[in-house]
DNA sequence: TGTTCATGGAGAAACGTATCTCCGACGTCT
DNA sequence: AGACGTCGGAGATACGTTTCTCCATGAACA
């Protein structure tokens, strides 16, 4: 009562603010009990029967009484808030969303924060520094982060959890998530070549993230396994004209590829439109799968066949580790100077994708009817 | 000095914590200067000599020092977050990006927001209390607030600006953008009768949105103004299989509509679908309009004539009116309360739409060829 | 009748920053 | 030589919580 009183002396007598939002002490005041009291019937804790809890609920309730955000998370050191960094690719204004991979797995991440609590804000790595630093997170999920990120190094050398879709090519993280590249275009690769591909391409990107290496790597190694020549171009996987013209330079040369893997997401179009270039009939002349979330490739003409990355699961898995890791030792953190610590050992953790088989990877009488008229309305 | 040595003694007789963050108090310090010259030179502030300037900004890179976001909130009043509020319909899970026109404006608006130093954050709005009131915001987008929200009732009582995308209905906001839907709407039908339509249906959703109602109204104007019966279906837009079954309905009707308006997104598939149950060609026994912004309907057969309701446009100005609000008189705020205030006057911002006209709502020779077939291997 | 325990709750110290107030020192002008 | 303006900076307070510590009260117990 004393501090009640202390705080609405202070309050009327220092300043003459119109409209204060009620405070905690508003509610003690109104109430008869002390801050504690309040606080702890607000969050459930301490000992007080049930009769001063609903009390204090009820007061708090009729005075509007929010508790400031900004004062709890100074005093608890928590949030509740986590950030999801997308590396942007060159000086692209933001692609997020561009490719239906990130649409969905932020969409994933969101819904899965949110279940648990969370609130989780977008934060393109390449923004202004003055908004990375003014908004307090309990930890971060990064998609891909390159080799050597900076900005990973940044945060976990803050003592932040970090947890990366995308395993982490140099940089330290406290947990990763990512799918089976290698077993995914191994698997496409075997299809395409039991559907009659002698001659197998691949459009692959010149960045270092560990999608697109791992990818590339797989394709290689596999081309050295069944002693195909490997036959791919490499293009900026964030300029969309570029694909097209990598699709067209692919299908030009004079080892042309009798199939094709594009990496991307746009690849499938741009491959179907250069194969018409050509005059490559799809599936009979030219195999086609390509990297893609979008269901537009089932209304193509062939539908596609597409791998599916699977990215609400990881988005969900992602998020999951993150706020396990948040919660598990916010205390207890390996004190991230300490280098000697052994406790370095990092969780990553793979997923399986899904290859989502349509036309453009079927040849149906395997080499024979190579121009054989479909029969009409078939669908 | 004497506040650091303070400080610093109080650090170490009452506690022995491992590796803490460095706070301004040691970059103070370790410079040999007091907090107050600190926070000046680093924020800008004050009257103070390059030289000290530069100095203490050296010395806070060295130790690495990040100033407290949480800190910093409490003691300004603003956390430069601002809030996106989808509301979900029904039970459902969390339909944010499902539509396409969620995904092009939050991207646009998460954009926007950073582009002037603010981060933002996805919250829908049946997510549980907690995580609400769990994070400071500076003022919040609603997207397409029902009749008499009460979220946005709140929001508004706790003195933030809201901003909203959608007219809204019967809450009060700051300001608010939407799309010119009469207009829109009035288009359309004037498009599609000129196409040769004599039967014009709509279909349209049982929600009380802005969108929904505007839309409905339009259409039903229009019917009154030239003379039409109106042929609509209405079903609940949240839930998927409903619409197909809607559309059905539509074209199952004895007095079957020549065009079809689907107001949302996915109308487009599901009324080709529908039409081709019932043997009706597209566009030549029925034409099709729907309101989306995914590309799919370009690819379709036949492609099919959308209405865009530019949704980045939207994101950004949304968010930019949010800003200025936040910026403009966040201490002068007319006191929400204070119904007698005649400064109520919503400002409110209409912005075109853009119809996308593709082969579903053109019949090539107007009234005469309706059923010939058309020459094949004409794309 | 003293001792112990559980109950219910109050006081006060942080959390780390921004900012308001004020103070010394050093020209400069009259 | 005193009044005064400016520069450079220090002190202290408040932002609104959470939480640690501790105290009063009454009941149970020996």
């Amino acid at each position: 009562m004393t501090a009640a009183a202390n705080h609405h002396g202070r309050r009327t007598t220092t300043r003459t603010r119109r409209l204060e939002r009620a405070g905690i002490r508003d509610v003690a005041a109104a109430a008869g009990v002390s801050i504690t009291t309040v606080s702890d019937a607000l969050n459930g804790k301490g000992r007080l029967p049930d009769e001063t809890r609903t009390k204090v609920r009820e007061v708090a309730e009729r005075l509007g009484y929010r508790p400031s955000a900004a004062a709890r998370t100074l005093r608890t050191g928590r949030s509740g808030l986590i950030g999801l960094t997308v590396t942007t690719y060159g000086q692209e204004p933001f692609t997020f969303t561009e490719f239906a991979y990130f649409a969905e797995m932020a969409r994933a991440a969101t819904s899965a924060a949110l279940n648990r609590g969370y609130a989780l804000v977008v934060l393109p790595a390449s923004s202004r520094h003055d908004v990375w630093s003014n908004v307090a997170l309990d930890g971060t999920v990064v998609i891909d982060p390159s080799d050597h990120d900076p900005m990973v190094a940044d945060l976990y050398r803050q003592g932040l959890p970090v947890v990366s879709d995308g395993k982490p090519g140099n940089c330290p993280v406290t947990a990763w998530v990512d799918n089976d590249h290698h077993a995914a275009v191994l698997g496409i690769l075997d299809h395409l070549a039991q559907a009659g591909a002698r001659r197998i391409g691949l459009l692959t990107g010149t960045s270092t993230d560990t999608y697109t290496r791992l990818s590339t790597e797989a394709y290689l190694g596999w081309c050295r396994s069944v002693g195909q020549e490997p036959l791919y171009e490499a293009y900026p996987a964030h300029d969309p004209c570029a694909g097209a013209v990598a699709a067209d330079r692919l299908l030009a040369r004079p080892d042309r590829p009798d199939a094709v893997y594009g990496l991307f997401d746009p690849n499938g179009t741009d491959l179907l439109a250069a194969a018409r270039r050509y005059h490559l009939r799809v599936p009979d002349d030219l195999l086609l799968v390509c990297c893609s979330e979008s269901d537009v490739y089932a209304a193509t003409e062939p539908p596609i066949t597409t791998l599916s990355l699977k990215p609400r699961r990881i988005g969900t898995t992602v998020v999951n580790l993150l706020i396990d890791a948040i919660e598990g030792h916010t205390s207890e953190n390996p004190s991230p100077t300490d280098e000697t610590a052994t406790d370095r050992r990092v969780s990553g953790q793979l997923m399986p994708t899904e290859l989502i088989v349509r036309r453009s990877s079927q040849r149906r009488p395997p080499r024979t009817t190579v121009s054989a008229p479909r029969p009409p309305g078939e669908e």
